[in-house]
DNA sequence: GCCAACGTTGGC
DNA sequence: GCCAACGTTGGC
């Protein structure tokens, strides 16, 4: 079983539009970026947990917890000439992008933010992807230490 | 294979 | 809205 983190910008899907969708369920789609494409397909199987992590918005940070319920399979959305995600380069025969199913597990009792997971950058969260200069993958792994750290933020306070 | 131009991400 | 940091594209 692995952790991961999940960027999703708060304005187009937040914690709130899964915690609203059927079963809490939604296609994670969008990925759009070979590095993040590569964990999703290769790494990420049914079981795993990810941070539901809010880019943009008023307050970046981690929002909640989601399980992934359905490992990769072709993202459709590339197909699609209407969408906004299409690609041209990938086809139902040979598909460039995948995606998975997540499902809400969790909603943090407060938005873990980013100023706060920065202020462990030289400590616990040494080595975190997430806080890496320059760092925009949109799917990263979380280590174990690290998954139960933030944990651990998220019920002080 | 190099690299300039361009597009995107995402914090601020 | 700005801009740094990337990733991608395409000419050569």
């Amino acid at each position: 079983m692995k952790y991961w983190l999940m960027k999703s910008e708060a304005e187009s899907f937040s914690i709130d539009d899964l915690a609203h969708a059927p079963r809490k369920t939604t296609c994670w789609d969008g990925v759009r970026n070979y590095q993040a494409r590569n964990m999703l397909r290769d790494e990420m199987k049914r079981g795993d947990l990810a941070f539901f992590y809010h880019s943009g918005g008023d307050l970046p940070g981690i929002a909640g917890i989601v399980e992934i319920v359905r490992d990769a399979y072709p993202d459709h959305t590339a197909f699609d000439p209407d969408d906004h995600h299409f690609d041209a380069k990938s086809d139902p025969e040979n598909p460039r992008w995948y995606m998975v199913d997540v499902k809400l597990v969790d909603k943090l009792p407060r938005v873990i933010s980013l100023r706060e997971l920065k202020q462990y950058a030289g400590d616990k969260l040494a080595g975190f992807q997430l806080l890496a200069r320059g760092n925009r993958l949109s799917v990263m792994p979380v280590s174990a230490a690290q998954w139960k750290f933030i944990n651990s933020l998220s019920k002080a306070k």
